[in-house]
DNA sequence: ATCCTCCCCTAC
DNA sequence: TAAGGTAGGGGAGGAT
């Protein structure tokens, strides 16, 4: 159109259509169980567009079921412009900012309309703070006062990952934000009327009527202003990202990047002095290998690192709160970081990451010393020579911190070894660094790191495994390592305040709030069960740079140039550590629509986050190749220049030797086979000087789909310049409808296409191909079907078939760039996270949504009427496919079977009371489905979407479980010619720990009152079969296990100790007859 | 179920 | 003024 924003309008289009399918999908459910409900019903609620968030009471399908059949419009996705009420029964302080602007209700606004068969006023209904947000507003002064009378407690204000309490208590409060409560431009409705148009002027505000009665969400920022005010300023323009040098200085400068390029280095000298130490006693038999048993875990940290090396040269300092920063605290209310403090400073509730302005309200006293770098990592190399010394293994967590296996140096129990040996550590890295450190000791990482909290400062502390549970249960649960801000509001919400509390909390409950990982984490470090090795050799993943602070563009020329440096910076990295990638990922921080200038300085404030990514076909560390990648990712977004915030690159799939290997093998393979076109290709440039590479224009779709050898010919031998066809990027013409994400206007600072715009004509492509008669045949052949077509379609495409060749970009084009980037702007998530200040918010967009188990899915959409069923299986036939069926044992028993009907049942009938007869629907139970591909079937285009989606799962699941039989079967077949090789224990299908524990608490929980016998007797075999495999570990712990699960309250705890005391001693008796010795 | 992408979170 | 980087675990939700 008029405007020249064609990746805006491509993006407009995508997310419009993206929220149409979202849209019309949930909506053939709704009207599914619309039409369940009776007639005759008044929709009080007609009119109205609701959301319903977290947890509520009346569960949120009920509540979704009531909106539906009482004529409300229900709403999956906290949709701005449409939702007129929100639905909730608890608002957390971030939650309460992210709401702002709607009316938030309680379930029971939804009730008691309905019963009173009238709509009663939202007001009376109205959530407002609940009782655990109310009390963060007082955590300031408390802070203060207990950080001063308990300084072993300070910990639990970690550095980091801490929001300013201050600030978010103006927040809460006022629901003012960084920008109001610290205006820095006025920002008169003027200016705004003469500058560009405003893309973010928020056009859905008005029609959601506000939560507060101010006016304030009227007037957004303007991120032009912001930006003009603050690059008018020599000092800051010098500073910041439009200045060329600026990447280098700011590295240099950054203690972060400091901090996080030391760890990798260290990390990398420890897993060679592995690898070397496994070369040199290869032939001794490795003993150390799984011994739990005795495993000493040790964590050794400087106290307050960067201080205490900072105070070594100044020793009058010692006595003083001092903190290391880069701002000397001239102007009162410095936005510097706070990188580390010593311990009197601690006293006074300064922290490591706290601002320097806060940090001299709080002690007015505080000296400030500057960074000294190279320092640092003298000291670190000091002492990472100590603990090569003494430790087993190592694994390097930071330059001043690290944890190590100690167990070689313990020979008896119970003799005090383990704090005479901390002592001995402590003593020579004082001797050697003049530094301090302190050491924790457990019997897993776990408790070493909670030992060492407990010790700081200046001191050891070892975890005794018999005071293990007093000593955790009286931790907080921020102190349990991986729970960090989010968590622990989390945590707060749920009224868990220390571990013992958490110890309470059901694993279901943990499961489902956290998810399987997290939880089955949380539910073990309550127990003091943590199962982590250390982290010695592991290749690293990733390589990233980023910068966040001082990103202020005023166009896009500048990002380009940016990012160019920033590519380069990542490419120099790549090269250093000898590794490509594949995988490339940039990161975009935008402003949040409400936040003015951050409140640190330079800094990105509040932000939405936008990511995509694009995997290669080969590896690259060619800075040019990255460069090009991540300038087109940022095309498909839409973001005003002047609005970003940040940028970052990632390079992923990396890869490690073999990885290389296989692929310059594989190139070779195809650069053989191809070998005349690229012959052609490098030949034709070969008159060419080296540095003058010619341009190319390529669509960049077209290029992507291109072979990875011919993609690297052309990397190296052109300039490449993507393009993206114009058509396809055409402004939907709905574009005036209101309630969409608002979209740039063209200007200066929106993100246009480069400067070179070509149109898309093939015949610019063509000159990057060889000519026809240089194309070998046989090589063309030998490609992959899909690849030949690509590349006869590319020379097609320079006489006849433009069309095609358009249609076919058009497509991957579509699939391409998904609307997936728009996520972040939609779900509108704007909420504080982070230390003081920082952030790049963080407001979960993903609400916990209805879970609905496979055979719900069906909806009680009559499947038979579409599909007769096949013969029906039996009961117990169905039901053995089902994942739950545990404990189905191999004699067949019957009580497994009947167990095992009564929890599919109920599995089936959770949460939306269909009944247990809708099992026989299962669809795996169709013929129709049995290894034809669903999309294949006539009927498939008549089918209703979630039918479609239903055949389409269950048809990968056959496949898969064809795949996995197949596997096995050729597995064992390969097996058993090459006799004796064990195989690992399984029980019920399930061999790894965490699967093996949830059998059993399944198992268990079914069986409350008493275990069937037939049972307990598998498990005993199973645990017996562990003991003969030397897996003692996993007897030990699937034997805590049953321990800790069979003492909840549901259980009948005498029936079951008694089982498991039988288990035991089967297990023991069969110790001794392995190993001669009972169970430990 | 499993994989992938786009996040979020945590730690130093 | 100020230098809010980064690797890796993991979850949600969609595609396959
Ligand atoms: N937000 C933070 C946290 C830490 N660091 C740096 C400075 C610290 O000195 C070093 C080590 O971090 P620690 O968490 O170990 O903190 P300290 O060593 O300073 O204190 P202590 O370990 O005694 O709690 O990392 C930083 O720059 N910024
Ligand atoms: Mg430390």
């Amino acid at each position: 159109m008029a405007d020249q924003d064609p990746y805006g309008a491509i993006k407009f289009g995508e997310f419009r259509k993206y929220m149409q399918n979202k849209e019309s999908k949930l909506k053939e459910q709704e009207s599914i169980l619309g039409n369940q409900g009776e007639s005759g019903i008044i929709p009080v609620l007609q009119g109205l567009s609701i959301h319903v968030n977290g947890y509520t009471d009346p569960p949120q399908s009920e509540l979704r079921r009531l909106i539906v059949q009482y004529g409300g419009d229900y709403q999956h996705y906290l949709k701005k412009s449409k939702v007129t009420h929100i639905i909730a029964t608890t608002l957390t302080n971030s939650k309460m900012e992210e709401f702002r602007a709607y009316k938030v209700v309680t379930p029971n606004w939804i009730t008691d309309s309905i019963q009173q068969g009238q709509l009663l006023p939202w007001t009376e209904y109205r959530v407002i703070q609940n009782q655990s947000a109310q009390r963060e507003l007082s955590f300031g002064p408390q802070l203060t006062s207990k950080a001063s009378s308990s300084p072993l407690q300070t910990r639990q204000t970690t550095p980091k990952a801490k929001p300013d309490p201050t600030l978010q208590k103006a927040k809460s409060l006022s629901t003012r934000t960084e920008s109001t409560s610290k205006p820095l431009l006025p920002l008169p409705q003027l200016q705004q009327s003469i500058s560009t148009p405003q893309p973010y002027t928020d056009i859905s505000m008005p029609i959601s009527p506000h939560y507060t009665t101010e006016q304030e969400q009227n007037q957004l920022p303007s991120g032009k202003e912001l930006n003009t005010a603050l690059l008018a300023n020599p000092w800051n323009r010098n500073n910041s990202s439009t200045n060329p040098d600026f990447i280098k200085k700011y590295y240099q400068s950054s203690r972060l990047h400091h901090l996080s390029s030391w760890k990798a280095e260290l990390k990398d000298i420890v897993r060679k002095a592995k690898e070397q130490q496994q070369e040199s006693t290869r032939l001794r038999p490795i003993s150390s290998k799984r011994n739990d048993s005795h495993r000493l875990v040790m964590h050794v940290d400087f106290d307050c690192f960067f201080a205490s090396v900072g105070i070594k040269s100044r020793p009058e300092l010692a006595k003083l709160p001092v903190a290391v920063s880069h701002g000397k605290g001239l102007s009162k209310n410095s936005s510097s970081d706070i990188a580390s403090c010593n311990y009197v400073a601690r006293s006074f509730g300064v922290r490591n990451g706290m601002h320097v302005g806060r940090a001299k309200e709080l002690c007015p006293n505080l000296q400030i010393i500057p960074y000294e770098f190279e320092k640092y990592k003298e000291v670190s190399e000091i002492f990472y020579g100590i603990l090569f010394q003494y430790a087993d293994e190592i694994q390097a967590v930071s330059v001043d911190e690290a944890l190590l296996e100690m167990g070689s140096h313990i020979t008896v129990a119970g003799r005090n070894e383990e704090e005479s040996l901390a002592l001995m550590v402590r003593n020579e890295i004082r001797k050697k660094t003049g530094c301090e450190a302190s050491i924790g000791m457990g019997a897993n990482i776990l408790l070493a790191r909670l030992a060492t909290k407990k010790a700081k400062p200046c001191n050891h502390y070892y975890c005794d495994p018999q005071d293990v549970a007093a000593f955790l249960s009286e931790q907080k649960v921020e102190d349990l390592p991986g729970v960090g801000y989010a968590m622990k509001s989390k945590f707060q919400d749920m009224g868990v305040t220390t571990v013992g509390q958490l110890r309470q909390v059901a694993k279901s409950i943990l499961l489902s709030k956290f998810g399987p990982k997290t939880g089955q984490t949380l539910y073990d470090f309550s127990r003091g069960i943590d199962d982590r090795r250390l982290i010695t050799k592991q290749p690293r993943q990733s390589v990233s740079a980023e910068v966040n602070w001082g990103v202020r563009f005023e166009n896009n020329e500048q990002i380009e140039a940016f990012l160019g440096s920033l590519s380069s910076e990542i490419s120099e990295r790549l090269k250093a550590i000898d590794r490509k990638g594949k995988s490339i990922t940039l990161k975009v921080l935008v402003r949040a629509k409400h936040a003015g200038e951050a409140a640190k300085h330079l800094g990105c404030g509040e932000c939405d986050s936008h990511s995509k990514s694009v995997v290669l076909d080969f590896f690259t560390d060619d800075a040019d190749v990255i460069a090009k990648h991540v300038k087109h990712a940022l095309k498909s977004f839409t973001f005003l220049a002047v609005d970003i915030r940040g940028l970052s690159i990632q390079i992923q799939k990396l890869n490690n030797d073999a990885d290389q290997n296989i692929s310059v093998e594989d190139n070779q393979q195809r650069r053989l086979k191809f070998d005349s076109v690229h012959d052609a290709v490098t030949h034709s440039n070969q008159h060419k000087p080296e540095s003058s590479k010619s341009k190319m224009a390529i669509d960049y779709e077209m290029y992507m789909e291109l072979p990875q050898d011919i993609q690297r010919e052309l990397n190296e031998e052109h300039e490449l310049e993507f393009i993206t066809n114009p058509q396809q990027e055409d402004r939907p013409t709905e574009l005036h409808q209101k309630d969409q994400t608002p979209e740039p206007a063209a200007s200066n600072e929106n993100i246009t296409p480069p400067p070179a715009v070509v149109t898309q004509d093939p015949s610019q492509f063509l000159p990057a191909l060889p000519n026809w008669s240089q194309l070998d045949p046989s090589a063309l052949l030998a490609l992959p079907q899909n690849m030949q077509k690509q590349v006869l379609e590319a020379y097609k495409s320079s006489t006849s078939s433009k069309h095609q060749y358009i249609d076919n970009t058009t497509t991957t084009a579509d699939t391409g760039s998904k609307p997936i980037s728009l996520k972040p702007s939609l779900s509108g998530n704007t909420s504080a996270n982070g230390d003081y200040g920082k952030i790049t918010k963080s407001t979960s967009p993903r609400r916990s949504k209805p879970r609905f188990s496979k055979k719900k899915n069906l909806n009680g959409i009559t499947l038979t009427q579409l599909f007769p069923p096949s013969p029906k299986r039996t009961t117990i036939q169905n039901v053995e496919d089902d994942e739950g069926a545990l404990f189905l044992s191999g004699d067949g028993n019957t009580t497994g079977a009947q167990l095992m009907v009564g929890t599919t049942d109920r599995y089936t009938m959770e949460g939306n009371g269909l009944a247990p007869a809708i099992r026989d629907l299962n669809p795996s139970d169709f013929t129709l489905v049995n290894g034809t591909h669903p999309k294949s079937m006539e009927i498939w285009p008549q089918l209703p979407k979630d039918i479609q989606q239903e055949l389409l799962q269950t048809y990968y699941q056959e496949q898969r479980q064809k795949r996995i039989q197949n596997k096995t079967v050729t597995d064992v077949q390969k097996r058993i010619p090459s006799a004796p090789i064990q195989t690992e224990p399984i029980l019920m299908g399930k061999s790894n720990l965490a699967d093996v524990r949830t059998l059993l608490s399944a198992w268990v929980h079914e069986f409350s009152s008493a275990p069937d016998s037939k049972d307990v007797q598998t498990v005993t075999n199973y645990l017996k079969e562990l003991v003969w495999c030397k897996d003692l570990e996993k007897v030990q712990l699937l034997l805590m296990h049953l321990d800790r699960i069979t003492q909840a309250d549901s259980i009948n705890k005498t029936t079951w100790a008694n089982s498991v005391q039988g288990m035991k001693e089967s297990v023991s008796h069969e110790m001794i007859i392995v190993y001669g010795a009972p169970l430990g």
